[in-house]
DNA sequence: CTTGACCTTACAGTAACTGGAAGCTTTATC
DNA sequence: GATAAAGCTTCCAGTTACTGTAAGGTCAAG
């Protein structure tokens, strides 16, 4: 399989494939002319790699969860690990989002949003 | 006042400072030696912007901000439309993020997490 | 007069790609 | 068979908002 091939059935793209290599996560195999082969293996592995970045998990945690995955021998409670200090970060970050959100809707609620100068934002803000 | 002041009352580090200057939000005068000096001024407006980072503005909201904040004859229509654009982009990340949490913790506490390989959270990973 | 604190610039690194240039290979078309 | 389009390659730069580090000038205290 080649690269767009293999671009197209795991929905990422070439350039993130290449990237992925040059990382070291994964290392197609070469034809002749230079061009990457992909096996189904290296499939499965992009397909999992998508996966886990969707959930958010970073290049690292990727490269551990990839090793545990492989890893016949794996303890789940090492996955688990990994799994619920990205929750843990998830949640903190959710929480920051919320309190931005939370100040900014007081704020815009009650900004007038006309063509007057007098703006509530900018005197927060500015406080 | 030196940068080491200005850094300690507005919580911003020296760095930032100094980052701020070079990406042109505000322009601190120089004494003799090369040392930055900064006034009220600089003060109120590295204030400004430490606050609106919190609040998740970018560089360039905050850039556009600190311009209508200078600009006398502003409407503050176009303050409002600038925050609640960030708004609606907060809101999009904390969506993705609930999205990612569910998931990661159902995963989680479906996994045993003992010394076992059996893990759904490769499972899901790999599906 | 030297030590330490503070200041300067400049360059590299971070995270995870993304875009673009220059150039080879393969495939399709005439 | 020529040529053009599509697909592949590598390499380099850019993105965001800083942060770390090195090398070196300046200032205040003892």
């Amino acid at each position: 399989m080649n690269i767009s091939d293999v671009s197209q059935k795991t929905g990422l793209p070439a350039k993130t494939i290449r990237y992925y290599e040059e990382i070291g996560l994964l290392t197609p195999n070469r034809s002749e002319n230079g061009y990457r082969v992909f096996s189904e293996t290296h499939l499965h592995k992009l397909a999992f790699l998508g996966r886990a970045r969707t959930l958010g998990f970073s290049i690292e945690d990727c490269r551990t969860l990839l090793a545990l995955y492989e890893d016949e021998s794996r303890a789940s409670a090492d996955v688990r690990a990994v799994a619920e200090e990205h929750l843990k970060q998830i949640n903190d970050k959710i929480s920051q989002f919320e309190e931005m959100r939370a100040t900014l809707q007081h704020l815009v609620r009650s900004c007038a949003g006309d063509d007057r100068p007098d703006c509530p934002i900018l005197q927060d803000l500015a406080r």
